[in-house]
DNA sequence: TTTAAACTTGCCATATATGGCATTAAACAA
DNA sequence: TTGTTTAATGCCATATATGGCAAGTTTAAA
């Protein structure tokens, strides 16, 4: 897969679980540990950046999912 | 989980399933997309750097697993 | 032992992820 | 309308991921 495809799922991804539960971006940035910017939250979402895996894993963390489910995005959930 | 213990996991993942597969760290890296550097696939094995999503990415196809499944570690694989 | 392959690690340079702030814009409510 | 919340984005500074090379180490085979 292409880069930008990929950042671009998984930002979506992101986005969707993220407003599936009902946070902010604000929110999700308070309940993650240690510290994030808003601003990278919304580089994420929309695919400008390439995050590392402790970024993402803490943001799993934090939408309480696994970091293997955050990037099941190919496959059926289950 | 700390990072520590999330980049030696995944480090260790990726060491073993490329050793199942039988390749070398340089097998490894002329089969990723663009370039890698072996020295950076040490790194990651090793724990000591934290991986982009990207990076990972190739990896994963380059040993023909999704990354969901690379970072599937805490569960069973299928 | 010697030799070679495999791996690690130290160093440097470059690219970029991230934090942080300000601005802008859109959506929505009062 | 005005004010608030939410999100996107441009900019800057710092930290670090990565590529690349060299040297050292480990492992294994001859």
């Amino acid at each position: 897969m292409e880069k930008g495809d990929l950042l671009k799922n998984i930002g979506k991804r992101v986005q969707e679980i993220r407003i599936s539960k009902g946070y902010s971006q604000v929110d999700l940035a308070g309940k993650i540990k240690g510290t994030i910017d808003t601003t990278n939250i919304s580089r994420i979402e929309s695919g400008r950046t390439n995050p590392t895996i402790y970024t993402l894993q803490r943001i799993a963390e934090a939408l309480e999912i696994t970091l293997s489910q955050l990037l099941n995005y190919e496959e059926p959930s289950s």
